[in-house]
RNA sequence: GAUCCCGUAGCUCAACUGGAUAGAGCACCCGCCUUCUAAGCGGGUGGUUGCAGGUUCAAGUCCUGCCGGGAUCGCCA
């Protein structure tokens, strides 16, 4: 099945050809979107990148692509501008058939990869007996965008959750346990089991634990060497330590899943940092025997540092002075877990951007260990979430939001709004419920995910979780409206029909339908979800426009009403595959 | 101290990696519901892209230097 290709990548190939046959490179031939959309439709601007390399005029080359273009029955017209743009408007036949092309297409217009991979995917950045907070968002939705997206253009994608659940923390948890409720089997060294299956913690617990373990650690010395002896006990495998963490790990789990299906989105594997401990032991003695691995200050070490470096770069702590393995440790044995058990051909890790020079070492590591190249492990860091202070968001209480606590408040306002508006009152009250979750949903992640991934963001909540102008809830409405016309065409046994253009409304709406496919490929290509975000908000719009200026249901003309239906319902094919692939649930009415 | 990122309208953000007149949303002002969902549509106000140089037909984007903010720099992850 071959894909059709969109207008820009159609004009590409023509001007490309003129460039060609005056001897120049066929990429001089680029056509895009034109910034101009009173002059043209479309641009190329190679020609003044090609006078530089010819010596000659600029207007001279143009000129020469301008008569070859005009030969495609795409362009209506095109000509020469300034200093040596070229400018193409389209013809309605060449808008009509692409129309056609991209309503009778399952995916809408978008094209899949020539060569699918083997992906993982490593994003959540969760970890043991810590709630879900605010911080956590942008990994989760970025990661789960982009394994909607890489699977969508035809990859394989394995996502994994990689659970922190294996540092010193857990170390410090299980002695602040052991502070509380002393008189716990797991405790005692003597005990032959079995152990409780019921959890002596729980959620709360644990994250009513967890700060005041980690601040003792911090601050006393003795308490710190426990910790570390704890951490180092439970790693080489103590039955009652072994059997109490994984208590911490499934009481969190619950937490998490619940927050996984509320936000709609999934992992493949629940690993976790402590699945790398099988691989350890192996790692180590295969760098030692190869020299790799040295023993430097009382830890198993690799250097990475190269002599091109500007920075300082530190080598990776393979195992620690206290015989116990850190993220570096266990990042590499991940790694080399992966390659035995999936082989994957690309790695991306969706983590905090603060951690790219952790990921630059273990990639390094991994590369002169002969694991997986460089080259096919990727992080992409993202910005963190600040309040309007500039510094990692906090409540105005100067606590953590919670992000189930979050959600609710979204919920709460889209309630809220549904009654204002008396929409749904016709609906059973569950459904209504189902409603306000969706458009909080939408209104989250779209927040979320228009941002740039790379920069940090100003999180305000009340932003966040408005529901006019450019936001999730925009496009659910104009995704609802559409359903509901289609309802009533149905209804008045209305087909759609042939797509002919004539408003300016259409020729729009037609162009925006097509940049599809252009949008995903950047949005591939980047990693940006951004763009998928962009694209999905500049199609409604587009269609909020040709709403207004073309009515459907209304119009007298038989062929017209059936071309318009036909727009319309490829408008709402495509806004249904953009929004799934941010990780947005369309109701049926709103 | 070193390295890296950021600075764009009152606020929050874009700008297809060097292209034409820097675009959206919010806020503010004006208009539009007895016809398909007004969570909407149309119009308006708002900019010396932190500052100063440089590179070239062309700079928010590239190079240099300042100013301001942030992150990171071997055993917490």
């Amino acid at each position: 099945m071959t894909t059709s290709r969109d207008l820009a990548g159609l004009l590409s190939d023509a001007a490309g050809a003129a460039f060609v046959s005056l001897g120049l490179e066929a990429s001089l031939g680029a056509v895009r979107r034109s910034d101009r959309p009173d002059l043209a439709d479309f641009q190329c601007n190679g020609a003044m990148a090609a006078a530089k390399k010819l010596a000659k005029n600029p207007r001279d080359i143009a000129t020469a692509v301008v008569d070859a273009l005009k030969t495609s029955p795409l362009v209506a017209s095109s000509d020469v501008a300034g200093p040596g743009f070229i400018n193409v408007k389209l013809s309605a036949e060449g808008l009509s058939k692409r129309a056609q092309e991209i309503a009778a297409d399952d995916r809408a217009g978008a094209q899949r990869v020539e060569t699918p991979r083997r992906v993982v995917m490593d994003f959540g950045g969760w970890n043991v007996a810590k709630e879900m907070h605010i911080g956590h968002l942008r990994s989760t939705v970025i990661g789960d965008s982009l394994q909607r997206l890489f699977r969508f253009m035809g990859d394989s994608v394995t996502s994994d959750v990689h659970l922190g659940d294996w540092g010193l923390q857990m170390g410090q948890l299980i002695n602040e346990v052991k502070l509380e409720q002393p008189n716990l089997p797991y405790f005692d060294a003597a005990f032959t089991g079995p152990y409780p299956e019921q959890s002596p913690v729980t959620m709360d617990d644990l994250s009513r634990l967890y700060p005041l373990a980690s601040g003792k650690s911090k601050s006393d010395e003795d308490r710190r060497n426990e910790d570390r002896q704890a951490t180092q006990e439970l790693q080489s495998g103590r039955p009652g330590y072994r059997a109490l963490w994984r208590h911490f790990c499934s009481v969190t789990r619950v937490g998490l899943e619940r927050e996984c299906k509320s936000l709609g989105v999934t992992f493949d594997l629940w690993k976790g940092e402590s699945d790398a401990e099988p691989f350890i032991p192996q790692i180590v003695d295969d760098l030692k025997s190869r020299g790799i691995s040295e023993f430097d200050a009382g830890a198993w070490i690799v250097r990475v540092a190269r002599e091109s470096d500007k920075k300082e770069m530190p080598p990776i702590i393979l195992v620690n002075r206290d015989g116990a393995i850190g993220y570096h440790g266990s990042d590499l044995g991940t790694i080399v877990d992966r390659k035995q058990s999936i082989d994957p051909q690309l790695s991306l890790y969706i983590v905090d951007q603060r951690q790219a020079l952790h990921f630059e070492q273990v990639f390094r590591a991994s590369d002169r260990a002969g694991y997986l190249p460089e080259k096919e492990l990727e992080h992409l860091g993202f910005g963190t979430v600040n309040g309007p202070d500039g510094k990692p968001f906090k409540t105005r209480e100067g606590g953590i939001l919670k992000l189930h606590e979050f959600i609710a408040q979204a919920d709460a306002v889209a309630t809220a709004r549904m009654k204002e508006a008396e929409l749904g009152s016709d609906v059973s009250e569950a459904e209504q419920a189902d409603i306000a979750h969706k458009v909080a949903v939408a209104a989250i992640k779209f927040s979320d995910l228009s941002n740039v991934r790379t920069t940090n963001y100003i999180f305000d909540l009340d932003r966040f979780i408005s529901f006019e102008g450019k936001t999730g809830p925009y496009l659910l409405f104009n995704a609802v409206r559409i359903k509901s016309l289609a309802r009533r065409a149905e209804a008045e046994g209305v087909k759609p029909g042939a797509i002919g253009i004539e408003l300016d409304a259409e020729r729009a709406l037609v162009l925006q339908l097509d940049a599809f496919s252009d949008a995903l490929r950047s949005a591939y290509d980047k990693r940006m979800p951004h763009i998928l975000c962009d694209h999905a908000y500049l199609l409604a719009q587009a269609f909020s426009g040709f709403y207004t200026a073309a009515p459907i249901l209304v119009e007298s003309d038989p062929v017209k009403k059936a071309s318009r239906f036909a727009l319309a319902l490829a408008t709402l094919k495509q806004l249904e595959i953009v929004l799934a692939l941010i990780g947005i649930d369309i109701p049926e009415r709103m």
